[in-house]
DNA sequence: GCTGGTGGCGAACAGACGTTCCAACGCCAT
DNA sequence: ATGGCGTTGGAACGTCTGTTCGCCACCAGC
């Protein structure tokens, strides 16, 4: 990006001051009363320019469509919210995902930050871990293990898959292997145990674990 | 606040739903033609009881000029930025946080959501974990640790420890014993090692541990 | 019946606002 | 000078947009 004429900065800088007083954007004529400007025309003039340069977005025709391209944005839209629709353990049923639960307004819910957000961050959900069952898995008592749902997960992927005949819920890595599943816990130092395909049912796939210390 | 009217209750999705596709808030035409109302002042009868309920504000003759009153409107007091200054390894330096390198303009960052935040979040900084040598605190090869300075840990904390003799950092429990320190493994199937304190330096306790996968 | 309150409808008004056009100014190389 | 270029000023145009006003439908209570 070339340097800013000083015009150009100061509108920057006002539209930026004015963002944190109001929830919209300044009109062109309150851009041109802030920064003492004298016509209307030296404003669109010079926010054209910004535009062009990628400092901001316009929306034509639209009151107030000025929009910062920077991050701050709106930083609502990038902390999604997801709800812990309950505890993993094992032994315990496998709570499943269900849409009645997530309308409910006493459901404890984390905030993922950007950096977290996978790329698809549809119908996200989140289990808290109860024991030390899946310290394998390097998974803490009482983490959070944020999942999105998959029944069809890839080679690779680190996935809760309930165990039919033990009645179990278990955090690992999957591979298939013929009619075979070898679940491998992501600890380099434990052993795979390897299960017959239809004993193994895979709710979703981990796309982040949350630990909380203090 | 009584219960809205369907109408309300539809404005006001829309307009919350309208705010995730655009910066700037819609004009009551816009609310018009998406709740398929057919006159305008329809829409301004019932945004004026919105208002008056308190779940919005309005800036008159001010276009777009609707403000949801929810707790959204700062957003970011609530999501801090925490630099990510290094990274950890067994026998690597440890790297120490200092306030020059907080300013430079190309660190990495990580952003905690609320309910990641500690109660004391001043002077957070994070460490990427490199190798398997945390793996017995349940930290794994590219996880991110949050820690807070601390040179004087109490018993049970998380910390991270230059052992000087061994050259080697790590991340145990903390515990005193005399003139003794054990660091204890949060995995409790591995055994605690015992050192003399003169031996330990404790740079920062862990406050949160953010794993990303996928 | 009459009445008042609630909610919807359509049209029109007035101001807010983005956009355009043209003249003019300073600056610099020709 | 002379002309091109970036920038400013002033004004007007047309649309966008909030607001208001009158009218109607429905319903409950008298």
């Amino acid at each position: 990006m070339p340097p800013l004429r000083p015009r150009q900065q100061q509108i920057l800088d006002f539209i930026r001051a004015y963002r944190a007083d109001h929830s919209y954007m300044p009109s062109v004529r309150e851009i041109q009363a802030g920064c003492a400007i004298s016509s209307t025309s030296v404003v669109d003039y010079n926010v054209r320019i910004l535009e062009r340069e990628g400092y901001l977005r316009r929306s034509p025709d639209i009151s107030r469509g000025i929009e910062l391209v920077g991050g701050e944005t709106e930083p609502a839209v990038e902390l999604i919210s997801v709800p812990i629709i309950g505890a993993i353990a094992a032994g315990s049923p496998m709570p499943v995902p269900e849409a009645a639960q997530w309308a409910a307004e006493d459901v404890e819910t984390v905030s993922l930050p950007p950096e977290l957000t996978p790329r698809q961050a549809e119908n996200l959900y989140a289990l808290r871990v109860k024991g030390y069952s899946m310290i394998d898995a390097l998974i803490d008592d009482g983490d959070i293990v944020v999942l999105r749902p998959t029944a069809d997960p890839r080679d690779g992927d680190m996935v809760v898959a309930w165990l039919k005949l033990e009645e179990e819920a278990t955090l690992k890595r999957f591979y298939r292997e013929g009619d075979r599943i070898r679940l491998q816990p992501a600890n380099v130092q434990m052993e795979p145990i390897v299960v017959p395909a239809e004993n193994v049912e895979v709710h979703g796939k981990v796309v982040a674990v949350i630990r909380r210390l203090e």
